[in-house]
DNA sequence: AGGCGCTTGTGAACGGGTGCACAAATCGCG
DNA sequence: CGCGATTTGTGCACCCGTTCACAAGCGCCT
């Protein structure tokens, strides 16, 4: 419990390093969930794995591609190649949001995208807050993938004066000691942290009393909140870290003349 | 098997989406490792578990952070809460590196830094190649952390014609059909790829063809990569849709009056 | 020198996730 | 209408990782 998780660099599979504090699905408690099921497919929440919901989104991705590529139905082999993943993997994970494929013929890609996306809660495009226009934050806000996938940058803060009043993709970046006033205005309850590692903890501190409850977080640093906060963090320097430790075991192998 | 490992975003606990393809932490084949101990601390090369591996890098953080606040040892409760973890999971990763710590009185934070460096391969800064200078590529050509924390970027590349030759920290962008050239002649292991998704997998050939046995993988698709080579893979839209599934669970568990 | 308190290191139980292998179900064709 | 090919859905066994709980070791104080 109380654990960070790791972001996209991926935490080499579900796993990755992990931080401090928010929980994000260890406290799942145990509803069945699966009887919840109200209408046809739109209205039930069922109680997923952390792992499982971890890979929807590139389940999600590979249905789209396939989607634009022509492609009505998919096997569970098909599109397990194209998330990159083992079949019987995929078709356990489908089967956990009930059941969209049709067995000697496989799945069908519109229903099912729609599913996950109403799984994932991207059924209206959510507002997200970043802090920090510094070098990495100024990127993010121009991210193309964010708005393209669900997301709405409502707001870019920063801390120094010199860069409040400054133009980016249409918004202009507020000082973040305005983040209570227009967090809680435009009811925002994601933000992306891309400060320096010396100011995430007290900007993180002001997002949760906003009413953020979930904060995906950039700065190399460990985060503390409170349980009902989510956290995930992306650090770019462990993911190349991680790639180190394999290219230095793979020529020991070959120096060291090791087994192997 | 043949699976893609997802990057600091994290992971979940290890547990994040995956990618398709080059395996990471899989194939360690069994060594007992231990034995090999040669010298006094620098010179064997244990077998450490995956999920162990990926936290060596923020331990490793947090260790830094104490000796540059004056500390000299450090208990494994303390060193866990900084680094995010609890303390038994931090004294049975250490564990494996050898004994580093004193029973009664904590690790030695200056020699356990140089271990776990030595483990990660840091020892010396690891070259890495930059492919792909728009939006995010730019970015990561000028973030500090990279050159902060073991790595040196050694090379940009582009296949735009109108930003080859454009000068990012004091280092020109080559077009990306010199790679095999640059690669080769510096020695490069390692790559970032911050290209479009359509043009990940090209590049990424190029990149193995060159000699290229890393990749961290920026670009929303899942590369295809012979065995020997590890990608791990950031995805800052995933990242932000497992935090949607958070919050649309929240809110369903409030407004749909469910237990939990 | 001896004992006490503190902290590491680890054996063992537990839990989640993965992958195999097969039964169940559907389609198409003769 | 029935049969065979195909593909889903899942029970089961295995494995990795986590966590607990405690024995072993170290330093300090008397």
């Amino acid at each position: 419990m109380s654990q960070q998780r790791n972001g996209s660099t991926s935490g080499s599979n579900g796993s990755g390093p992990n931080g401090r504090a928010a929980v994000v699905g260890v406290s799942l408690n145990g509803d069945a969930g699966v009887e919840l099921k109200a209408g046809v497919s739109e209205s039930f929440f069922p109680d997923l794995p952390e792992a499982t919901v971890a890979r929807l989104p590139e389940y999600l991705r590979a249905l789209h591609h396939l989607a634009d590529t022509g492609h009505d139905t998919v096997s569970s082999e098909g599109l397990a190649n194209a998330a990159g993943v083992n079949s019987a993997k995929l078709r356990k994970d489908l089967s956990h949001l009930g059941s969209y494929g049709t067995r000697g013929v496989g799945y069908d890609i519109s229903p099912l995208i729609g599913q996950i996306e109403y799984i994932l809660g991207l059924t209206s495009r959510r507002a997200v807050a970043l802090v920090g226009v510094g070098n990495l934050g100024h990127a993010l806000a121009g991210y193309a993938g964010f708005t393209s996938r669900g997301f709405r940058i409502a707001a870019l803060f920063d801390a120094d004066p010199s860069r409040v009043g400054e133009r980016i993709n249409g918004l202009v970046v507020k000082h973040i000691n305005e983040i209570a006033v227009i967090v809680k205005a435009e009811s925002i309850s994601i933000a992306v942290l891309a400060t320096p590692a010396s100011a995430a903890q007290s900007v993180a501190d002001q997002l949760i009393n906003a009413g953020v409850t979930s904060i995906l977080n950039f700065a190399p640093c460990v985060l503390s909140v409170p349980d009902r906060v989510d956290v995930r963090k992306v650090d770019l320097a462990i993911e190349l870290q991680i790639l180190s430790f394999h290219e230095h075991r793979k020529s020991a192998r070959i120096n060291g003349g090791l087994r192997g």
